[in-house]
DNA sequence: AAGGACCTCAACCGCGCGTGG
DNA sequence: CCCACGCGCGGTTGAGGTCCT
């Protein structure tokens, strides 16, 4: 095992740098025995395979004991998880991985590890690392996290828990809230999740939660937070390339990803992008949602900040999770909309609300990849529009498709956004790009975890 | 070509949970 | 019930690589 390690470049570098114990990681002592740190070598590899072949895993701090390697217990376990356990995958994720990533993430949140349980001869640091870069990056550049459709769905659903009586959570304060935040509209578009069922493994386990339950406890919660889709400057992305490259059969592929002038749009536009997301339990005592039964969620589209440390206002922002209990798959699917939530939807999806040329393939109509990148084209065009209009406002036309009156409906909707007399008012806007509700059990997937025991 | 900015990923750290004494 | 220990998880760090100006 240790030499699908010892071909890693990073691994060899290391070798001789860290064979100086003296050297910069240092290390720590252990009853007196000094643990090394830093990167591993291929002999402590084979050391820690050969003790593992012969005592197999689990009790690591007698490896160091009885292996005579320098390294404590920890991490031991962690380079035999993350690298030399049998039937590791590595490489590059799959796009059906990836995708799979991005699904389990809107349903868990930051749950690697039982993300990774889904992802067989994955590990939960892999995953992590992929989701911290890549997914996330798609953020910065003004991408969405998650399927619209994803999102579509959990503010369907929520709304029809609100109509639904005795079911708590589904407090209209929200909207107070966000206009008492002075949220405006981020430009977030999701798509079509339903159409990628049929490739998830487990397609209905998963759906069974819903998110449309997290999302709308964004919309719904008591406390909601807002959060910039873009904390820094751009210099330079590379991501866009890489992301369209995603979509193997990329719809159209006529619209260049994003350049820096992309960028610097969204840059300009980043103090008002905000973004509705976190459901905050307001009882400190009980530390549990108030919103119909969800009880691990996050909020969808989030990426950018740590889960695990309350922020001010004692709020405890978590990654998205769609999880929801008592939701099923057949809710995941949309519903028929109410008429009001119709026109919210239409604000929420307005670029996507914008009609369509016929050659112009519908993000709701094809799966999440796709879809995604029918919304970077989308964006890449709005790019032009905004060139020829802009002025630094915060709208953001969104479909360049080549009719220009729908540019023009495009962004009357998102000056829609900022207008209080807009169904979204001054904030809620759009959708979730970085929501962030809590949770605080677990999920189904977990008790349908393939291969678990 | 050089320097800086940014990206990637392996590894570390701290915390919390479960278990056994 | 309490405490200690082992372990796993999630967040963070930092070295090395890549890209851009």
């Amino acid at each position: 095992m240790s030499c699908s390690i010892s071909n890693d470049s990073k691994e060899l570098s290391a070798d001789s740098a860290l064979f100086d114990e003296g050297g910069s990681y240092g290390g720590s002592s252990n009853v007196g025995v000094v643990l090394k740190k830093g990167p591993w070598t291929s002999a402590e590899d084979a050391i820690l395979v050969d003790y593992v072949k012969k005592h197999g895993e689990g009790n690591w701090n007698a490896v160091q004991k009885h292996s005579g390697l320098s390294r404590c217990g920890k991490s031991c376990r962690l380079r035999w998880a993350n690298h030399l356990r049998p039937n590791l995958k590595k490489g590059a994720f799959t796009p059906e991985e990836e995708r799979l990533i991005i699904e389990l993430h809107a349903k868990m949140g930051n749950k690697w590890a039982r993300m990774a349980a889904h992802l067989p001869g994955r590990t939960d640091n892999e995953i992590k690392n992929y989701w911290n870069t890549r997914i996330k990056r798609h953020q910065r550049v003004g991408l969405p996290l998650y399927p619209s459709d994803l999102c579509l769905q959990a503010i369907r659903e929520n709304q029809q828990n609100l109509n639904a009586p005795g079911i708590p959570g589904g407090d209209t304060g929200c909207q107070d809230l966000l206009q008492s935040n002075g949220c405006q509209t981020p430009d977030v578009m999701f798509d079509s999740l339903n159409t990628n069922q049929g490739v998830l493994p487990y397609g209905t386990e998963f759906l069974d939660g819903s998110a449309s339950s997290l999302l709308m406890k964004g919309f719904n919660s008591q406390f909601s937070c807002f959060i910039p889709c873009m904390t820094r400057r751009q210099k330079r992305t590379r991501e866009p390339d890489e992301f369209i490259s995603w979509y193997s059969n990329s719809t159209s592929d006529d619209n260049p990803p994003f350049d820096r002038d992309q960028n610097d749009v969204y840059q300009n536009n980043t103090a008002q992008l905000v973004v509705p997301c976190c459901t905050y339990d307001p009882d400190p005592v009980t530390k549990k949602l108030l919103s119909f039964g969800v009880n691990h969620s996050h909020s969808i589209l989030n990426g950018h900040f740590s889960a695990s440390k309350p922020t001010a206002g004692a709020m405890k922002i978590e990654l998205p999770s769609l999880q929801h209990q008592e939701t099923s798959l057949g809710q995941w699917r949309s519903p028929p909309l109410p008429p009001v939530l119709e026109l919210v939807d239409s604000f929420i999806m307005s670029p996507q609300s914008v009609p369509l040329p016929p050659d112009c393939p519908s993000p709701r109509n094809s799966g999440l990849l796709e879809a995604l990148v029918y919304e970077a084209n989308s964006r890449g065009n709005a790019r032009n529009q905004s060139s020829e209009k802009s002025t630094g406002s915060s709208k953001i036309s969104c479909n360049n498709i080549t009719d220009s009156s729908a540019l023009k409906t495009s962004s009357t909707e998102f000056r829609g956004y900022n207008d209080p007399r807009s169904p979204l008012g001054n904030s809620s806007g759009s959708v979730l790009s970085e929501c962030t509700p809590m949770s605080a059990t677990g999920s189904s997937l977990e008790e349908n975890v393939p291969g678990k025991n």
